[in-house]
RNA sequence: UCCCCUGUAGCUCAGCUGGUAGAGCAAGCGGCUGUUAACCGCUGGGUCGUAGGUUCGAGUCCUACCGGGGGAGCCA
């Protein structure tokens, strides 16, 4: 048996070999032979399949052969006259494994809107832009790990369900075994010590605090997996759960952290260019005309690293209208971070050094007393991709920070033991991966980046 | 959560200022062809998201709800 991508690419005519795949598309001769156009996932493309009446299996079952039907074909490859494919599989014999209804089979050969593909997400991976997507994720993936693990990183694997309340992060998935239809009924104080865990559980926001644990006792480190968000978002960026990927790292400062971030989606564009090219030429005819141009540009250039007071002078200075002020104190809106990544220094920026009021209280403060070691990695199109910081080492100034920020140190007091032994200047980030799945497929919804998105009102699957 | 747009055949959409529905693609059948987003002809297919309302009459106007999309906020 043998898989379509490697017919394709390295078998040659002559060779007596079986495929097993589904069909894409068939055409007729009404002289006694057609052609099926047959994938299995492998790649892009599909193996040309020649069936004529000498083909065992191929009569009696010709109506069964219609797109979206399993079939397992044995044949000897030739050469094809034909153009657009180098070999073609000659059919000897011909199985139909499972048929699709071509009545009732959702997916045509004809282009489908993302939206309705979105509502058959267990047919879409077998459509060009689906598996494709699905191969370049896992390029990426492995990218990921090729990258840290070339640097002796270690990945580890923080826990899923936290009881950290308040991470920080954002609204958080409660975990529980308790009986929520009764206990509405009756209407007092939830009592967590009856729960599972004998205290409220959530769905961890982000391995990071986890992973400073690790950081400062075997070294670098990493996390890859999922991430769970209960904020109320419906934008084209945003998922409920979603991967992301979390290097720490102990005896770095901020600069450290620019540069390592940098590298990293350096890294991963490229080992997706080199190892997707079908796939990518693909995004780039049919999906996103700029995606192969730009991912090039940012992986021959630096990024620009800016100041967020630096920043605040570039949006002051321009003679843009903003529909939202620009003012030093308060965060960036989407336009004014599409300006500088797209406009003014048109290829990926660092921001860093913000204003500590409007950042977590982990990051690092800076002796100026209004900024913290923050950083935010914005690419065009798709905006912030990572965010992260170096992070406040020092146990009294971490504990002021916590109480400034209303949160009391006891909850944390594993954390800040990491400050009262040992403890080093460290750093690290967060990468969304399914926005870098975004930035590498030109894809503009991030929905369409993860097998089975979870969004607001919408977890089928 | 807020703002805007949208919901008509399997899919993508058209249907102007209200008079009970149409195209392309898909599908079925037939023809043609070493074809390749194949091509040509014919045929079938819709209680116009749901529930109310205005009107002699509503796909078309109004209200509510539900679904989808885009933008904003939150962030990765």
């Amino acid at each position: 048996m043998a898989r379509i991508k490697e017919v394709r690419d390295e078998r040659n005519p002559g060779e007596e070999l079986t495929v097993n795949g589904w069909v894409r598309t068939r055409r007729d001769s009404k002289q006694g032979f057609a052609f099926i156009e047959l994938n299995d996932g492998s790649c892009l493309g599909n193996l040309q399949i020649v069936v004529d009446q000498e083909t065992k299996g191929f009569a009696e079952s010709t109506k069964e052969i219609t797109t979206g039907a399993a079939l397992t074909i044995t044949g000897t490859l030739k050469e094809s006259p034909g153009k657009g494919q180098r070999v073609e599989l000659h059919a000897s014999e011909l199985k139909v494994l499972g048929t699709a209804d071509p009545e009732t089979f959702p997916l045509q050969k004809k282009r489908h809107s993302f939206e309705y593909l979105r509502e058959i997400a267990h047919l879409r991976p077998r459509s060009n832009t689906f598996s494709a997507i699905a191969r370049v994720r896992n390029a990426a993936s492995a990218a990921i790990h090729n990258f840290f693990q070339e640097r002796h990183f270690l990945y580890v694997h923080t826990p899923i369900i936290t009881t950290s309340d308040c991470e920080g992060a954002g609204q958080m998935f409660r975990v529980t075994t308790l009986d929520l239809a009764r206990l509405a009924g009756i209407q007092t104080e939830i009592d967590y010590s009856q729960d599972f865990f004998g205290k409220a559980a959530s769905l961890t926001v982000s391995g990071q605090l986890e992973a400073e644990i690790y950081a400062t006792s075997t070294g670098p480190c990493y996390t890859f997996g999922p991430t769970f968000r209960a904020e109320n978002s419906n934008t084209t960026r945003h998922l409920a759960e979603f991967w992301m990927v979390e290097p720490e790292i102990p005896f770095f400062d901020l600069n450290d952290n620019m540069q390592l971030a940098q590298d990293f989606i350096k890294h991963v564009i490229s080992h997706v260019l080199e190892t997707c090219a079908e796939d990518m030429e693909f995004f780039n005819q049919r999906i996103e005309k700029t995606v192969l141009e730009t991912l090039q540009h940012i992986v021959d250039h630096d990024f620009e690293r800016v100041s967020y007071t630096d920043a605040i002078e570039i949006l002051t200075s321009s003679k843009k209208e903003w529909e939202f002020p620009v003012e030093w104190g308060h965060d960036l809106q989407s336009e004014h971070e599409r300006f500088l990544t797209e406009e003014h220094f048109k290829k990926p920026i660092i921001l860093f050094d913000y204003p500590r009021t409007i950042k977590p209280f982990y990051m690092r403060c800076n002796d100026d007393g209004k900024t913290v070691r923050a950083m935010d990695v914005l690419v065009p199109r798709i905006g912030e991709i990572i965010g992260g910081s170096q992070r406040e080492e020092r146990l009294d100034v971490l504990e002021a920070r916590m109480k400034e920020c209303d949160l009391d140190p006891e909850e944390y007091w594993w954390y800040l033991d990491l400050r009262r032994y040992g403890t080093v200047p460290h750093a690290g980030f967060g990468l969304g991966f399914e926005r870098l799945i975004q930035l590498l497929t030109g894809m503009q919804n991030i929905r369409d980046c993860i097998p089975f998105p979870r969004t607001p009102k919408n977890a089928e699957f």
